[in-house]
DNA sequence: GCCGTTTTCGGCCCGACTGTTTTCAGTCG
């Protein structure tokens, strides 16, 4: 059984417990765990192997036995038991605002409710409100609770989550009360898909209800879901949820830290301070018994003061950077103004929307000094891709357009498809006519794990291969990746020196950057790759560069930050290493 | 269920908000 696998029931079983209302201390022993367990590096079943599960910090005799069960047998019986004695949609109802553990308890133990739709039968009959514990506003909230969750299901897109932050953030800045203004949150943090918006404010005490008022006026709001006096929430109509706070302008740096989270991160902060005898919050750091905090200008001075160098937010998951800060070993960041160009960019040869030409005049216009354009091989029929005769077209077209745009570059690339058995879509002799060559899957995504990963790595021993596209194949919130053992994959891209792609179009941002960290300690290249079809395809390179960060990527692993002559030779030493 | 240069027992991160209470429990982030 795998890692997310266990992780889940880990998880799984902290939220039955504490539905059957056991020692919460010890649900939290379950979650400790599981998110200890998610965040490891290292492979879960080697240490199992090595019976070192219980160097884990918060993995002890129990949990560690109950861990090893799983990773070997993939059962395990205490969860099968626990499971089977709470019905499934006990689970289901926590999700819903307003439910917690102790409230599902009662409903099913007075009222017998097992599902969401008994719970709004109930409420619809009015029985939920004598319940103890229970009134009229819990009723009419669960109520709510239960529609809007019918409506708004899902997580949104980076892009998204991005433009309704803008608007909102400059509609709260024309506010006069508004002394300083940032989001914070998961979208501070450039996560892949965003649940909600968190908007953070500085203000005078007496200045908050005029903002909080202001706040859930805003046109674009649909409904509010909580207001009070420091803090409110509204659901957007785009079903975006947005929660606002309201700080004072002293103890901005300290909510700002606070509210970038992640959880995880922050957890793992405050267990450092009270270490150091401080106690840390979203008000400021202080030291016992003390009522006035650590003065800090800045969200910097916060680290400081704990002994750590500033953590960039995208780092800020729990994943190492917290020891890495200790040391002085974080990494310095990939950063926009060192990308020299970019990759995979489709045209009208294939399934783009635009010229050779217009794509690259749209690259110049962004500063770049290059693009390298890949449309698709012959086998993918669906998106027009390339037969040999048109990629002599295109390349004298490439030639011309040289001349005509120097000292800007165009690249001659190729996105071939990588077969169903781990062959190229082309000969060798045509792919010999490129600068350089990626390889995608685009069909047959259904394979086993094993046959998908020789597949890949089959495709990535190719001495003409220089980089993998979209290693996952994964559409967020749309299609799961396909069965690939990327472990297996990073190990052969290492030893033979292959590029990974860091896709960047929102949809994808594939590699994972829970990956790319992997990648990026076991020194693999990888490229920030547009995959753009349009001209403002270009712009997501941004999505790209943000994940490139969040795995702890530095310029001189990104192939972005190489100059034409030195991409060049780069290509062509990957090739004679093989 | 985990953990310990205060502890092998008694703690476990912290605070706002809501609604149900009449001082607080539950939920949420």
């Amino acid at each position: 059984m795998d890692k997310k696998e266990i992780v889940k029931i880990l998880e799984e079983i902290g939220r039955l417990l504490e539905i059957k209302g056991e020692n919460p201390f010890k649900a939290r022993a379950y979650y400790n765990a599981a998110r200890r367990i998610e965040v490891l590096q290292e492979d879960l079943t080697r240490l199992v192997e090595e019976g070192r599960l219980k160097e884990l910090k918060g993995v002890g005799d129990a949990l560690a036995q109950k861990i090893e069960t799983l990773v070997k047998t993939g059962r395990l019986p205490y969860y099968e038991e626990l499971k089977a004695s709470v019905p499934q949609g006990l689970l289901e109802m926590l999700k819903i605002p307003g439910m917690g553990p102790k409230k599902v308890k009662t409903v099913y133990e007075k009222l017998e409710i097992t599902t969401i739709g008994e719970l709004e039968y109930a409420c619809h009959e009015n029985r939920l409100r004598d319940l103890p514990g229970f009134g009229l506003k819990t009723q009419q909230k669960i109520l709510k609770g239960i529609e809007l969750r019918k409506k708004y299901t899902e997580r949104f897109h980076l892009p998204v989550a991005l433009e309704e932050a803008a608007k909102i953030k400059r509609y709260m800045e024309a506010h006069p009360a508004a002394q300083k203004i940032e989001i914070a949150g998961s979208l501070r943090r450039r996560k892949e898909t965003i649940k909600d918006i968190d908007l953070l404010i500085a203000c005078r005490q007496q200045d908050r209800e005029a903002l909080v008022k202001h706040f859930v006026s805003y046109s674009e709001v649909d409904a509010i879901t909580n207001q009070g006096h420091t803090k409110a929430s509204v659901v957007l109509k785009s079903g975006l949820a947005c929660d606002l706070r309201l700080v004072e302008e002293g103890q901005f740096p300290f909510a700002l830290q606070y509210f970038t989270g992640s959880a995880a991160h922050n957890t793992a902060l405050r267990h450092r301070a009270r270490v150091q005898k401080l106690t840390l919050n979203e008000y400021g750091l202080f030291p016992e018994n003390a009522e006035q905090s650590i003065p800090c200008a800045s969200e910097s001075d916060v680290y400081r003061h704990l002994g750590l160098a500033f953590i960039p937010p995208e780092l800020r998951e729990d994943f190492g950077e917290i020891e890495a800060a200790e040391k002085g070993a974080l990494p310095q960041l990939i950063e926009k103004k060192d990308l020299k160009g970019l990759f995979h960019v489709h045209t009208t040869y294939s399934d783009g929307a635009s010229s050779i030409e217009e794509m690259a005049r749209r690259a110049m216009e962004l500063g770049f000094d290059y693009i390298g354009i890949c449309d698709h091989s012959k086998a993918a029929y669906y998106a027009n891709g390339l037969s040999e005769e048109r990629i002599k077209m295109q390349h004298q077209e490439i030639e011309r357009l040289n001349e005509m745009l120097d000292p800007f570059v165009i690249l001659k690339g190729i996105e071939v498809d990588i077969l169903p058995d781990g062959t190229l879509d082309y000969s060798d002799d045509v792919l010999e006519t490129f600068d350089f060559v990626i390889a995608s899957v685009h069909s047959s995504f259904n394979l086993e794990e094993e046959a998908m990963t020789e597949r890949i790595c089959r495709a990535l021993r190719h001495p003409l291969v220089n980089m993998l596209g979209h290693p996952t194949g994964r559409l967020l919130l749309g299609r799961e990746p396909y069965a690939v053992n990327m472990d297996k994959v990073l190990e052969v891209a290492a030893r033979f020196n292959k590029v990974i792609e860091i896709n960047a179009n929102p949809y994808r941002l594939d590699l994972d950057w829970r990956q790319g960290i992997k990648a990026a300690k076991m020194g693999i290249k990888v490229a920030v790759n547009p995959d753009a079809h349009s001209l403002d395809g270009l712009n997501d390179f941004e999505y790209g560069l943000a994940i490139a960060r969040k795995s702890w990527f530095t310029a001189s692993e990104v192939l972005n930050s190489y100059s034409v002559e030195k991409l060049k030779s780069f290509f062509k030493a990957q090739q004679n290493a093989m």
